[in-house]
DNA sequence: ACTGACATGTAACTTGTTACATGATTCG
DNA sequence: CGAATCATGTAACAAGTTACATGTCAGT
């Protein structure tokens, strides 16, 4: 059976405790949520392809048909092989830079207007992100808090880019 | 006709000029690399389709078999108008991100090691962007060069990046 | 009774990746 | 003449998006 990064981010996710498919999905909607990106509708097939694989496996079923799935063994060291021996592909995919080399094409006030629409973005972002930081500690009783770690990454990038975009957009001015 | 992100770069980078496929999968390998990923296996297909839809023309043929194609008026106001009034999607898809959630399941070293190797990437990509950027001038004959203006987006997140690769190592050491 | 949140699934389609397949030209 | 680079395509598959489809439960 092949997973991909879905299938090792679930089991990751459910490494931390039971959950059901509707919850599994709430965290990609949230936590996740800009990092990498899932709907119920790839979700819920994946689930199924996990359980089939025993790396995963249904326990008590809840109130409105929820079903609750857990981690088995093989599921663990499944996600642990995947976290120690594999290497992360990483293939870019930002729409919004890319339409940066183009730029060129538009009148100076739309490619202004792009820009200044970035910024704004990155600042609202920002803003969205450290609000969460403010109650958010880096570690508590179980160690680490690597949602945590992952936030600050966010936050230094968003900030990052938010000033270029305030950079970028003085370079037009000159 | 429907065209996605990839057909509108390629519409972009035949607006600065006639090109190949072949051409133009390098400047996908160079130049839009870190931005947006396309094999060949993709381009020339899409090229195809674009073609038909009549954004673009062939026009000489070259050597071996080679191909050049050239933007219609059609399509170059399609690409602007994709630039202009059109909302750049945002699908976030970072693995490596992705990961650092989990990296509680493993132990200490190993989640270092892990980090340390976030920053050495990091360092290496930054160090690649400076050395382009380095005989890169912000404009020339032509007007401000976009592709620097992005390549400096991409200085800037690595360098965040970079710096919070080191700053999470820290924090796992106390 | 209705609304909103909870809850799960499938179908059709688009996009992206990997592998296969072929051939021309240039340089050493 | 062999290797590297140039050059174009197809096929099979995997991943992701959007729309469709259905039903439960809690609060008002």
């Amino acid at each position: 059976m092949k997973i991909g990064v879905l299938g090792h981010l679930l089991l990751g996710l459910l490494a931390g405790g039971e959950r059901t498919g509707w919850e599994l999905t709430r965290d990609f909607d949230t936590s996740l949520a800009n990092v990498w990106a899932a709907s119920h509708s790839q979700i819920y097939p994946e689930l199924a392809k996990l359980e089939g694989g025993g790396l995963i496996r249904k326990t008590e079923a809840g109130p409105r048909g929820s079903q609750r799935y857990a981690i088995t063994e093989t599921g663990r060291s499944t996600v642990t092989a995947w976290l120690a021996d594999t290497e992360p592909a990483d293939s870019p995919r930002s729409e919004r830079l890319a339409r940066v080399f183009f730029l060129g094409m538009l009148p100076k006030e739309r490619a202004a207007a792009y820009l200044a629409e970035e910024e704004r973005r990155h600042r609202a972002k920002l803003a969205g992100y450290l609000a969460f930081a403010a109650e958010c500690p880096l570690d508590d009783d179980n160690g680490i808090r690597w949602d945590r770690i992952a936030l600050e990454a966010g936050i230094r990038a968003e900030t990052a880019l938010a000033e270029w975009a305030a950079w970028a957009h003085e370079q037009l001015r000159r």
